[in-house]
DNA sequence: ATTCATGATTACGG
DNA sequence: CCGTAATCATGAAT
């Protein structure tokens, strides 16, 4: 509108300046007579005219629309219309051709790749599983992550369904809007000197504008998917609690292991498994709990105490049966501790390693991490109690006085161990553990990676019962 | 809302 | 590469 009047205002500039209207173009002869008409009353006409249009939007709408019939039935309306015509097709001429030409925005083209690459704008199921199949590649791949994943998928089939119908009503509002346009304009070139160029060009125009609001829609989208992936495949922030049961597991392993709580590539592969979770998972496992364990032993006090005994109650269950097997069942090389290694241990190996535990009469050579989990175990657990008769002999030789130490537990197990007293410390005192604990804990024990190696095993049963 | 527990990550060392 | 120590970030309990 403010166009309209623009233009007719310099029209009538012109015309009303003098310039002759006629000027290179064929005026069509007045529809009816006024044969004798000079130019003056033609200018008159003109002006008049051009008048009644630059102040038709100061009248009533009534008033207008009345004006307006009047108007487009006025003798002079082809010429000038025409006229109008002319001048318009050169301005939007100039016009189209300043911004003509759009290239394909790079940035358009990312988020597309993008949103394509997540799954949301491709093909309807197929994108979106193989995203969350990506997804799952990405973050390990194990059973534990499946529930989360059909959760992504699920969010992520949202996100998609919410871009879809967002995209879907862009298109509908632009396609409304375009023809809206179009019908406004094709009505309005009946008054108006519109060319279907120009109509063109307005729909380029509105279909920039309503490309740029999809950018935006992809955009959002892209950042909620992002966030999304952040959200589910970043480990860290989508940290979940392990199963009740996983932790038991672990612990259980953990506190028939304190001697070395180092479990081997296998035995992390076989707890991973026991526990759903992945090897790394087991290894950050063990990584936090040896720190927070030495950080503070008298925390995990409780904790140990609890799962010593457990574990302690099925080795005596597995021992006595043994024993009652004992006779039939030969015993088999230990398997390195991979399988079962704390739930069930060779018979046999058991049984010696008992009795070396109650008598100091140790002699084997082979004997696995398995055996000596419980070991550990047993001995835990009766340094805790101070003396653990449930058929395994009354054991008195673990002196309470361990018992309210905090580290006890620990200390003769790993600071008494031979292997790091070779001057020939036959007991250590807890404070003395403690002091060893502080200086280096598990590390200075033994080498980590040879927790199954069965030198160390000998090595500390003979160190505590030696006292 | 705050605090504690806990799984993951990072920096660094051997 | 594996371990420790520190730290981050979140979940759960209060």
């Amino acid at each position: 509108m403010d166009d309209q009047s623009r233009m007719l205002q310099t029209l009538a500039g012109v015309n009303l300046a003098g310039h002759s209207v006629q000027g290179g173009m064929a005026l069509p002869p007045p529809p009816h007579g006024h044969e004798g008409a000079d130019g003056d009353g033609r200018k008159q006409d003109i002006g008049d005219i051009l008048h009644q249009i630059m102040t038709i939007t100061d009248q009533s709408l009534d008033e207008a629309q009345a004006k307006k019939h009047a108007l487009n039935c006025h003798r002079m309306k082809p010429a000038l219309f025409s006229v109008l015509c002319e001048i318009k097709e050169k301005t939007g001429l100039s016009i189209r051709g300043a911004q003509e030409e759009d290239p394909p925005d790079p940035q358009l083209m990312r988020l597309d790749n993008m949103l394509l690459a997540e799954g949301v704008s491709g093909p309807e199921k197929g994108g979106g599983s193989a995203a969350a199949a990506a997804a799952a590649a990405a973050s390990g791949g194990s059973s534990d992550n499946s529930i989360e994943h059909s959760d992504y998928r699920a969010k992520l089939t949202q996100i998609r369904q919410i871009y879809h119908t967002e995209l879907e009503k862009y298109e509908q509002a632009c396609n409304e809007f375009t023809t809206h346009v179009m019908n406004l304009l094709r009505e309005q070139s009946r008054t108006r000197p519109i060319s279907p160029k120009e109509i063109e060009r307005m729909v380029g125009i509105i279909h920039r504008k309503f490309s740029s609001i999809q950018m935006q829609l992809k955009q959002s989208t892209c950042e909620a998917v992002m966030i999304l992936r952040s959200r589910f495949l970043d480990a860290r922030r989508k940290r979940r609690n392990f199963s009740k049961q996983a932790t038991e597991i672990l612990n259980e392993y953990f506190y028939s292991h304190l001697s070395n709580p180092y479990p081997s590539e296998e035995a992390k592969e076989e707890l991973a498994k026991k526990c759903s979770i992945t090897v790394s998972q087991v290894s950050n496992w063990f990584g936090n709990k040896r720190i927070r364990y030495k950080k503070n032993i008298g925390k995990f006090q409780e904790e140990a105490n609890l799962y010593a005994a457990k574990t302690a109650v099925t080795a005596a269950h597995a021992v006595a049966a043994a024993v009652q097997n004992n006779q039939t069942n030969s015993p088999t090389t230990p398997n390195s501790g991979s399988s079962g290694s704390f739930n069930l241990p060779n018979s046999g190996d058991m049984f010696m390693n008992m009795q070396s535990l109650n008598g100091d009469s140790y002699q084997g050579s082979q004997v696995g991490a398995n055996v000596q989990s419980q070991v550990d175990t047993l001995r835990h657990v009766i340094n805790q109690t101070g003396g653990y008769s449930d058929g395994l002999g009354g054991n008195s030789l673990y002196s309470p006085h361990n018992l309210n130490m905090p580290r006890s537990d620990w200390c003769p197990v790993i600071s008494g161990d031979l292997t790091i007293n070779p001057l020939g410390h036959h007991f250590l005192e807890a404070t003395v553990c403690s002091m060893e604990m502080a200086n280096g804990g598990w590390q200075d024990a033994t080498t980590p990676s040879s927790v199954t190696s069965p030198t160390e095993g000998p090595g500390s049963v003979h160190s505590d019962t030696s006292n």
